[in-house]
DNA sequence: GTTAGCACTCTCTCTCAAAGAGTGCTAACA
DNA sequence: TGTTAGCACTCTTTGAGAGAGAGTGCTAAC
């Protein structure tokens, strides 16, 4: 446990260090923040946090960083987070209010707003498809050879798919199809979908042939399908003001992160499960990541979490602010998404 | 005209600088190119070239480096242009034979291997949805209140949205909206649903109220919407790796119009004309492009041109390289989207 | 336990000189 | 007359060295 003045000046020295980008020396923080000793007592301090882990130091006669401990400690004990200034929650809330038509567009304009207010990168993940929860199935012909699917679930998703009608199937047929989904999938998660459930399926229509067999067993593997997450990502840009991203290695190192649309998944999905989680620089499974962090948190919808939004920054973030962001964005976004969706 | 001389000499300079991205001088182009001349003469002609305008002098005692109109010439009248390399042709096959289930794979694998190959940014656009055409409507009820409106075009664009059914309308009664639609509009271009239809159809259902006049209205309006258009993006960091973007500063500015998505779209369209487009350095509309050169084709879909790919790299690019892949994936993509669509 | 003082270290910046690459001009050559 | 060799000149790049600045750790005094 680290004494009330140790405490003190670890967290001067983040602070100063997430806003100035620069080493901090005892005689600067005497200056800067009245702790009441003097720079001395500063260095002894400052030489136990060095020893203990907490702090950093890029070259003897140089100043002191927070190293990844320090961050965390930080983050943990001693970060005081603060309401977002009322601009900020306005320019948040006005984004998602106005009228917006698509469902894409929700997601969207959330990205990028939330860019713009936390002056990091920001993301967004759509609902989890195996989350979802099976509302109805419909078999739509559009002609004698073609059906268009169409996967209704309870978060607003409407997905359609197209596929060849097994010969000799008639319209009437591929409505029951349906119905008979629609009836003994309603409200189950898509990922729950197991095989006992395909035989029962099965049995229904066993008087078929094997080509409606080979039909249904294509249309329920369209269900099974993941990857249909969708991450939107906004404001790279806005990684390449801070001063830690002037090396080009580094932004392209983060780049290839971030142009993977899997690593985004792993990235934000790691960490679904508490309010707001904070991810700083080795913590990352991605060791491309490792001078990064991000916040996330997970929006509802229907009071279910089913996706993620995130802010990712330089490990010398304003963690304070970024969490007012992400947690004003969290219920601005579940918000938005259930007027959207009635 | 430029003598047989000078064009050997700015071929030479264009292609040595394409490979080295370094000044090239008159006594480094005589010992590697075997053109006849002493470093002597060249400087002559090089001197020539300059005052012309196809050469640029970073400075005074620097070797020369080609001028936008270097560029365009070598482009026009120098470059030759050879066959890709079988691995890389079989490279590109090979991405879009796999089986591909959904026509979001076809396009995000083009993109993919389009960089890949390409080593620089690929983009691809899908289909301009006004200039798809209309194939059928259809409205399907989901429960009491929503109904899906079911867009299809003859591009196999499968599109649906989701609308509040007005009150007092059947389920017949969508039907045959839908049916009054579709026959009405049977391979219309959607850009073209003028106001004149809109009347037509108004005075079909003139007997009802406003409400359903109403959400014909909407439901026309929902054709009418600009902006589905998608722009693949491939292969960002590729161009991290070109010389010129070593400064921090060229790569965000660069950066900033990738992230637009409007603004990729004015890349693409605007040479969506010809065969192979290649739009060089200032040429380019957006002034952050200056630095920037780009090679376009069209995909078709159906014998129409319908989608733009392109690739995107420094002024300094390997042009001949570029159009013959920029020319073998125009092919291909074609020929995937034939298969795939059937 | 706290502080002042001091020698020491390391980086950063500036200057300066030398090296290197390339040019333009002039005069000689075929 | 076109081509070439020679040469003085220009400009950038590189490396070394000096000095400033910031900060530390240690010691000794308070």
């Amino acid at each position: 446990m680290l004494s009330d003045r140790k405490r003190a000046i670890l967290k001067a020295i983040v602070s100063d260090y997430i806003q100035r980008a620069e080493p901090v020396g005892s005689r600067t923080l005497a200056r800067r923040y009245n702790l009441g000793i003097s720079p001395a007592t500063i260095r002894n301090e400052m030489a136990d946090l060095d020893e203990m882990g907490y702090l950093e130091q890029p070259h003897t006669s140089a100043g002191r960083i927070p190293s990844y401990m320090g961050y965390r400690y930080f983050v943990d004990s001693l970060m005081e987070t603060e309401r977002l200034s009322p601009a900020d929650e306005e320019r948040l809330t006005r984004a998602l209010q106005q009228r917006l038509s698509k469902i894409d567009t929700v997601f969207s304009q959330a990205t990028r707003v939330l860019s713009e207010v936390s002056q990091y990168v920001s993301l967004i993940m759509t609902p989890i498809f195996g989350q979802q929860v099976f509302q109805q199935l419909q078999l739509v012909p559009l002609d004698t050879h073609y059906v268009v699917v169409l996967l209704v679930t309870d978060t607003g998703l409407v997905q359609n798919r197209v596929m060849e009608i097994p010969p000799g199937v008639s319209a009437a047929e591929l409505d029951q199809i349906a119905q008979v989904f629609t009836k003994l999938l309603r409200g189950m998660p898509l990922e729950n979908l197991s095989s006992s459930f395909l035989q029962e399926l099965y049995s229904v229509f066993s008087r078929r042939n094997k080509t409606l067999q080979h039909f249904l067993v294509e249309l329920v593997a369209s269900f099974g399908y993941t990857g249909e997450e969708k991450v939107y990502l906004g404001g790279t840009t806005n990684i390449l003001k801070q001063p830690e991203f002037n090396d080009v290695e580094k932004v392209r190192s983060l780049l290839q992160v971030l142009e993977e649309r899997d690593h985004l998944c792993r990235l934000l999905m790691d960490t679904a499960s508490e309010d707001i989680a904070i991810t700083i620089g080795e913590e990352n499974k991605c060791i491309l990541m490792k001078d990064c962090s991000i916040v996330t948190a997970c929006y509802e919808i229907n009071g279910r979490r089913v996706g993620t939004i995130g802010v990712l920054g330089p490990t010398r973030m304003d963690y304070a602010r970024v969490v007012s962001v992400v947690e004003y964005m969290q219920k601005l976004l579940s918000k938005a998404l259930a007027e959207f969706l009635c």
